[in-house]
DNA sequence: GGATGTGAACGACTTCACAGCG
DNA sequence: CGCTGTGAAGTCGTTCACATCC
């Protein structure tokens, strides 16, 4: 029998910040937050959350209350109270100028993708090493030589650098986009990018996520 | 000081699969042995795959252990014998047939993208609903109308399906990949599909993954 | 009543440390 | 000696359960 008595304990609590599993999944909660604003809902419970997303209220209120206690009990959340809570935890209530490297059919749909404006990702430069790419204009940007890189990144004030280019030339690349300041890399390039820790790293290989999916149908075959 | 009590009994169920965060390392380790194959390398340690991940050599040794006890102390594994081990526990020792539905920039990527075929995915079909591009040959393979999308899939025998399809539209086509047999979705599109637990899923959304690159940025700034 | 926020239990994953073997 | 394989300890993340509040 479990049992809990006396609720007074004042400090000792070091969690503050969203962990990195509960950043993902706030992400997740934006997207259907921003579904219900856009339908006219004005307050959602974390039982609602949980079932449009098939995980348990408890988990949306524990990843919540990382980023502010803004429920009112018996009723839930404002929509508009806590997507503009999750932004700003998550950092996006402002503007990231981001860079892409290597434009090819990935580059081409990333650009095309229009989910990333509306999170505040501002693509403001392209480069390539292809000389029959350069000066070509892609989705409203003209493609730049990879000779550019330091000087227009600096210029634009790009913090994050989007990697679509082969995997020999990633490693290189990422360096000098370290060198030009970049601070964040979502990386496309199916290789493990070796840099200094000041320059975050997100990957995201695709042969990968195929082989997680062939692992779990076949553990659900046999178990 | 520990608070550690005394664990009584662990319990029987001893691991004896990869765990799933282990499946995504076991990945990674492939793709590094594959590169040491390719340039002759025979044997490595633990400390060797570790260094080059950016990981500990325990947790090598952990995620290896769960595919078999095959290294031998003071000198490490035999390179094509883990490369055989990882591939049989992942279960890609073996072709994996799959569909893709949605002809955009995104698919065109993923088609012409090599390391595919190589880990034994065989892209067999391709659907979208566009008109104009039915009947058009992409990468050698000729666009299909989404009307087939069932018997083409029982005809050719397919188990897994990329979708590269908008949002709106995720939902339903994923109901049709369903029904028609298929056994896991690689879903690209910002949705959270709901399906039944028998179909497995491996979300990539890629406005998710820049909001974790900066909310990583933002936190490493600001500690 | 209905929902939040939160210690505490629980479970999953990671690291430690060391016996054992080539 | 160097390196593996593995219990045990430790850490992190999730679920439970309940006091609390509207």
């Amino acid at each position: 029998m479990p049992r809990a008595r006396n609720t007074g304990r004042p400090q000792s609590g070091p969690e503050e910040r969203p962990s990195r599993a509960g950043a993902a999944r706030l992400s997740l909660y934006l997207r259907c937050l921003e579904g219900w604003l856009r339908e006219g809902v004005a307050t959602v419970s974390s039982g609602q959350i949980a079932e449009s997303l098939g995980i348990s209220d408890a988990q949306v209120r524990k990843d919540v209350s990382y980023v502010g206690s803004l429920g009112q009990p018996g009723v839930g959340y404002q929509v508009t109270d806590l997507i503009e809570a999750i932004r700003q935890a998550l950092g996006i209530n402002r503007e990231w100028r981001s860079v892409l490297i290597g434009v090819g059919n990935l580059a081409r749909a990333l650009l095309r993708y229009q989910g990333f404006r509306a999170q505040g990702f501002r693509i403001v430069a392209l480069f390539d090493s292809d000389p029959a790419k350069i000066g070509q204009e892609v989705e409203g940007l003209k493609v730049d030589a990879l000779e550019h890189l330091g000087d227009k990144i600096m210029t634009l004030g790009a913090e994050l650098a989007i990697l679509t280019v082969p995997a020999e030339s990633a490693q290189p690349v990422a360096e000098r986009l370290h060198e030009a300041g970049i601070r964040g890399i979502l990386n496309f390039a199916p290789t493990v990018l070796r840099l200094p820790e000041s320059v975050r790293l997100v990957n995201v290989d695709l042969s990968i996520q195929l082989e997680q999916l062939a692992f779990q149908v076949q553990l659900h075959n046999m178990p």
